[in-house]
This record gives structure tokens, sequence and C-alpha cells, in this order.
DNA sequence: GGTGAATGGTTCCAGCTGGAACTCATCTTG
DNA sequence: CAAGATGAGTTCCAGCTGGAACCATTCACC
């Protein structure tokens, strides 16, 4: 129970986590009631809200490729990130995906094994190696992409086009701040 | 590059990707290309920024965890949870979490071991095993909650009150709507 | 222009992960 | 109340994961 931490200090913080009563929302939801607490009665509400979605829409999603496709999910992200911009390179899908590069270098090859990409040395830096899809991995993604759109829209149906505009600005905006975030969590608790 | 997605379907929809062209604030906050790339010229734009907020959230607090207090993502999942309502089950968190069951029996089982938690069987139902913090359990969610909240807050940092309170609810909202979702990708795109 | 730091990418391997099958308990239904 | 269905939790094991060390190349800078 919350009984542990300091409420008083945590009520002063940006958005506070409010009564442990169960919201009428939740019932009418069949919500579980897990679900519920860790909405409405967790002081980190927005790490919960955000693994929860990533959650529902990745693991959807990486049992449909790796079901029709073939394809494990680190082998997705890379074909999904050169879909989107080709002649990037591993660091590329590192620097901006959630996996480590090590994981990345190995799917690049699977990928590279089974035709779906090529890589080319870059002529001025021989470190590194440019990514394209071949046209089977185009195929792929061209096949793919409409799919997760679907299943995206699909979560965001309960919201209007408006506060689909708010919550894309939002999202954006903590994802441009984070070079001021800490990199990492050290005694910072200690005050 | 987007041209093997049909961008005139996409404009219809909730919150098409804008133009290719980078951003200022992007080069101002010394963004990884790839970032913006993702950011803007991506059709899954939710899926995107949950999975980077979460991810950039979740990174540096397991390492944290693993290195202070021996304990692995699943273990801490389930002290989080057992510590925001106690009496709850492994189910329970399963339901609220990213984790198949087997890995939280697991964490479960590593927990009692380490006398972090208690189980007790509970007496109308003996395949229930409800979960309850031992002391010491008690004392790890009372030092770990606070550098949570803190990390959280710091990722929120760029947010007014106001703006919090906004993407707060309509994350919420999402996350209501989840029996409406469908819980699997099929051949839907098949239109 | 040589030497040390930094960077892109790969390899190693111990350990974790998660789908599937299993156990034991409870509910359902005739 | 017996038999099948469902549900909580566990076990099995093949395969993946990711931290750390490594290699090759390029950069920094004196």
């Amino acid at each position: 129970m919350l009984g542990i931490l300091k409420l008083d200090k945590l009520r002063r913080e940006r958005l506070p986590p409010q009564s442990r009563s169960v919201r009428p929302e939740a019932t009418a939801a069949g919500l579980h009631p897990m679900v519920a607490t860790k909405l409405w009665s967790n002081p980190c509400w927005l790490s919960f809200r955000a693994n929860y979605i990533a959650h529902h829409f990745n693991q959807p999603l990486y049992e449909w490729i790796a079901r029709k496709y073939k394809l494990s999910a680190p082998e997705h992200v890379v074909l999904y990130a050169v879909g989107l911009e080709e002649g990037i390179t591993a660091d590329d899908v590192v620097a901006s995906s959630a996996r480590p590069k090590n994981t990345l270098s190995r799917a690049v090859n699977a990928l590279v094994a089974k035709h779906l990409l090529t890589r080319v040395e870059d002529a001025a830096d021989r470190r590194r190696k440019h990514l394209y899809l071949t046209r089977q991995g185009r195929r792929i993604v061209a096949e793919t992409v409409p799919a997760l759109v679907e299943h995206e829209q699909a979560m965001l149906a309960s919201l209007s086009h408006n506060e689909c505009r708010t919550l894309h600005d939002l999202m954006t905006k903590i994802v441009l701040s984070q070079n001021a975030w800490p990199t990492r969590i050290d005694e910072e608790s200690k005050t």
C-alpha cells in the first residue's frame, strides 16, 4: 500500500496518484482490478501507461511477424527501420530502438542471410555498412506496415482527432527533452 | 522510404506522418537523425513514442535495481506491484504487467527465497497464493519508489502541470479502451 | 604523421526468457 | 456427484539475450 510512500511530498509533484477508490470507468470497462490500481494508485503513472501501451502494441505484432514471416522481433525492428529510411547503418537502429547493438548486429546478419537486406560498405568510413532493402525485403515492409498502422489506429480509436494530435505533441515533447534526462539512477534519492 | 506506403490513405487517418524535412526542434535538441525520422516520418507514431519513453524509463531503472539490490527486472516488477497492493496474487501481476506468467512465477519464488515476500495460500481457493512484503521487502520498496518517481518526474520536466494532466488523461483513455482492441493481428490488412 | 582515444560492428557465453505442456484445484453442468 | 472445462501456478528446455571483451578503422592532436 501507499502508506510507505511520502504522500505529502508526492502530492506536490506533477500529477500525484489519486484516491484508492475504483473509478466508475474501470468497472464499466471490465478492467482488471490490478490494472486499475496501477492506473490510479501508482506514483509512476507515466511509465506504467507507456509500458502498458507499448506492450499491448508489441505483443500481437511480434506474434504475427513470427508466425507469418518467421522473423524475430529484433529482425522486424531492423527491417522496419530500414523501410523508413534506406541507407541507415546498424548504429542508427541502435540509437532509435530499445535493443542492444549485439542483438541488432545479429538481426542484420540474419536478414542479410535471408536476402531481405543488403549491406554496402561506406566508401569514406569502412567501419560503417549502409543497409538497403532487397525486393523481397521491400515486399514484406509494404505488406506489414499497413497492418501495424491499422493495429495502432485501433488502439487510438477511443480518441478524437484533436486528442490524438495533443497526445502526439505531448509525447513528442517528452522524447525531445531526452538529453535533459539523467541516463542513470544513482543515489539521487538521498535528499 | 515512404514510397512503398500509400500516403494518400494514411493521410486520412488519425495523425499522419508529416514531411520528411528535419524540424528545428530536432537539431536544436541534438537529436539523433534516426530518432527524428521515427518521430516524424513514421506511420506508427504512437507505438514508437510509447516504446521509446518506456525503454528510457526502464533501462536505467533495471540497471540500478540489478546493481544496487541484485534483483532481476521481473523480480522488481513483482516487488513493485505487491508494494502497490499487498495480498495480490501472481496472476494479478501477470494481468497488469508485460511479462509471461512463468517468468513471474520464477520471480515470485526468487523473492520468497530472498525473504522479501511471503506467500499465503488462499483459504477459499487453494490454487491462489496471496503475496505480502516482508519487512525487508517493504524497506526496498520504500527506498526505491522515490527514486523511480524522481526519474519519471525528470522525464516529465519539459511539460507543464496542465500538460501532464492532459497526457495522463489521454493515456488513461487508451488503456481503458483496451477491451475494444484486437488482441491479435491476422489478415485484417486484406482489404 | 604517430599514438592514444573513440567508434562501428562482431563474438563469446552464462544466464534468462517464454511457449507449451503439465499439475492440482475449482467450477459447471447434466 | 462425475466428467469435462477452466484457472492458478510450475516445470521443461531450446533458443535468444545482452553485458563485456574484442577487432578494425578512423579521429584527435600534438
